[in-house]
DNA sequence: ACGAGTATTATTGTATACAATTTACTTGAT
DNA sequence: ATCAAGTAAATTGTATACAATAATACTCGT
């Protein structure tokens, strides 16, 4: 089977600066660096054995991404991602795969059906063997698929971004194995209603998973 | 009166870098470029004299701001911002606008609802004189002092990111008079819904309030 | 001992130099 | 004439050099 890559890194990989704004966010988001702790330029490069240019650009780039914040001539300070943070981004995530939800009723393909259909499948089967790695995994993959089925540029980009910035909260919640069960019937119920193109119904289950999913989280005390 | 900056630039004005960054997502979003052509570091530097650096800063940011494509080794694309992209950010704010009323209620400041209120008083004398460029900037700033008295900084920044992109398309839709009038009549209701903390009729009203004003583009063959 | 003012150092901001990659062109074989 | 291969030019990626600014340390007077 074609596995298509899900674009959810917007930077080159590859490239240095697409390294060093990987790692760095990565650090950012998994609470490696305090908050308001300095990041030097020089410091950074020697850690990655890269020059300060591929540095700066990844900084700059962090900075747009809200994970730092640069003072003109001074530096880049650690922003982070505080609870409320990762709270706020669930609520505003509820209304947005609601509307996600309702747009891919109109916009979504018999093969993207098809590969939802998988999805929720292979996911009860590693729920049930808990393999936790897989169902993460799993649930990525049904979400990015509504969030190109949805066919809009605009939502897909800010719905992706704010799945990276609570991956690692994610996990935690999925590691329940009860709340990955839960999970995996929501979806079901949100495939049948975008199936029978009920966008209405689509959108509120859709929402519905999300708040869902942060009573979850309230219960698990993050 | 302290007039408080508004920090819709998220970048330093006064760095190349900034400056850059700022002329290109202009000229970007006001269609000063073709979609898909391609932005050459060093012919962007000499139009703006200053060297590659700076411009290599800036693509990568606008990148990530989404107004750039850059392909590794080859070079940075302008994506542009089409007219479904207007449509569909306006929706998306339809809804975190909603949210953003909503959790106003709990957090808004008795300085922040006078100046709602103040802005709402001028505007409504702007209109009457047909002032559009002050219209514009109190539009502007009822929904940043809104942004602001959330008390979220994701909500607030994403919201922000949006109002630069169709700033464009405000100017347009409030140059309509009838509209402008509309608009603080509206922004009236907002006011008084988030003074008597009514959350629930808040975020309904800010919701409508978005979803009339893609009316009214649409009413403008946006 | 303390503080103001100055010199020194460290760090960021920008420009340039070099390396790697891609694109365009030229040349030659069919 | 057309296409392919190889070479030259252009462009990006990275490193380094230099400039400007901010932080630190020191000197000197009281």
């Amino acid at each position: 089977m074609e596995e298509k890559e899900v674009q959810s890194e917007v930077t080159d990989k590859y490239s240095l600066r697409g390294r060093v704004f990987n790692r760095l966010r990565e650090d950012i988001l998994s609470g490696k660096y305090e908050s308001n702790e300095e990041l030097r330029e020089i410091t950074i490069g020697a850690e990655m054995g890269v020059s300060r240019t591929p540095v700066r650009e990844a900084l700059r780039q962090l900075e747009l991404e809200g994970l730092v914040k640069i003072v003109p001539n001074k530096g880049a300070f650690v922003t982070g991602i505080s609870a409320k943070d990762i709270h706020d981004i669930y609520y505003i995530r509820s209304y947005l795969e609601g509307l996600c939800a309702k747009w891919a009723c109109e916009h979504i393909t018999a093969e993207q059906l098809e590969q939802l259909e998988e999805t929720i499948y292979l996911s009860e089967f590693h729920a049930r063997k808990k393999h936790m790695e897989q169902i993460v995994e799993l649930d990525n993959k049904f979400h990015e698929i509504i969030y190109e089925a949805c066919d809009s540029k605009m939502l897909r980009h800010i719905l992706s971004d704010y799945h990276h910035y609570v991956e690692r909260v994610r996990k935690v919640s999925l590691s329940d194995v009860n709340r990955a069960t839960k999970s995996n019937e929501e979806h079901t119920k949100i495939l049948e209603a975008i199936r029978a193109k009920d966008a209405e119904l689509a959108e509120h289950l859709a929402h519905e998973h999300i708040i869902k999913t942060i009573d979850n989280l309230n219960r698990c005390g993050l």
